[in-house]
DNA sequence: TGCTAGAATGACTGTTCGGTCAGTGGAGTG
DNA sequence: CACTCCACTGACCGAACAGTCATTCTAGCA
């Protein structure tokens, strides 16, 4: 509400900010959240460590800035990409495809990303609801392209919840491998394999009645 | 080769080895890797500290015995139930149905292996190479048994290796969820669904060309 | 029962690391 | 130029923890 204008310090502070940001990503991703040191990060980002603790309170804090900055930001542009699409198969395509263009952008994202993820499982992450609402924020525009898809006949009634959810689980999966492998290849055949098993499998009729002897 | 027989010493050792296993696995299960503490599995083992030396030289080999011992006996039934299958729909079924179960069974071990793929994913693995082998070997029965259908044609000529890992992914997710969920309910539903899309998706002729307007 | 080997113990050590704070230097001001 | 202010620094502190080892306990034997 009170309009201040931004000062020259707040400029800086926030170029500052941005700075640290940039280097705990560099570090979480390539040590996971215990092994990373408040030094590494220092050195990365060319300032002493005192100085981090000028802009965030603790390591946890800086821990929960940089993920959330990278999941933000990822959720826009996977719920762009999925509402822009013309129907629901391209909806799958755009889904993954989004997100493996910003792993593959960020992987030192990712690799928090993975992390955060297991930390869940655990039970143990960084409050427990934080996220468990990210992955379904995730996953919603996708849910609610398969769920409009379901109602329309264009595919099966399945559990969009469910569906939409193996699709984020192949995606992540595919994700880790190309990273593993330095796959630095197109990954449309990749993608297409993805859209078109899901797609398929999604479809009204056949199929699903399978179950011999 | 040397065929000694087990003295009362050898089988009390191995029984203790078991019981520090067991302890182990609660506590990394519950905790992860770096904060674990060996005071801890020392309590929950009910030995001192110093006793844990006496079977396993460090943390991380106590870790890795643990981690190879759930997965030898997870691989194990897995390639026993998916081998048994009588066609390749109930392979993909059975695939599931092992691994799901195992894994209710000892959450603390999924929790483990959770941990350890996205370690593999940093690149900070124990031995990088060791854990990329495990999820080539869960993966290498259903992956063989696709290859079979896809050669008498029962699907699409598909790449066996890709959609086996998709299983394999879509697998973990729903475990990881049905985990955090607290889910006592029967899997039948969530396994048949996982199936009955895989299996739908694999189908030789329909629905993969669908890519209207 | 007394003796002994070696299993078990847990106090201790060295190190690592998150977080602190007294001190410094340089930009801004009059 | 002198003075002030504060962002920045990095040596330091205390806690946590892997791993050690001198000591204690006990099962098995004579």
């Amino acid at each position: 509400m009170t309009a201040v204008k931004p000062s020259k310090d707040d400029v800086v502070a926030a170029y500052r900010r941005g700075a640290l940001l940039a280097a705990a990503r560099g570090v979480f991703g390539a040590n996971g959240f215990e092994q990373a040191t408040m030094d590494a990060i220092a050195e990365e980002a060319g300032v002493a460590k005192g100085t981090i603790y000028l802009y965030y309170p603790s390591k946890q804090s800086i821990y929960d800035a940089t993920f959330a900055a990278g999941t933000a930001e990822l959720t826009r542009l996977t719920d762009a990409q999925v509402e822009a699409a013309p129907n629901p198969r391209s909806a799958i395509a755009a889904f993954v495809q989004a997100r493996v263009s910003y792993f593959q952008e960020f992987p030192d994202y990712f690799r928090m990303y993975v992390i955060e993820l297991s930390r869940i499982v655990i039970g143990l992450g960084p409050r427990q609801g934080g996220c468990r609402v990210a992955v379904e924020d995730h996953t919603r525009a996708l849910q609610r392209a398969i769920e409009q898809a379901a109602a329309r006949g264009e595919v099966r009634a399945v559990d969009p919840a469910a569906a939409a959810l193996a699709v984020f689980d192949i995606t992540r999966g595919l994700v880790a491998r190309r990273l593993l492998t330095g796959a630095k290849s197109d990954a449309t055949r990749d993608i297409d394999f993805i859209t078109d098993l899901i797609w398929a499998g999604l479809q009204p009729v056949s199929g699903a009645q399978g179950h011999p002897a």
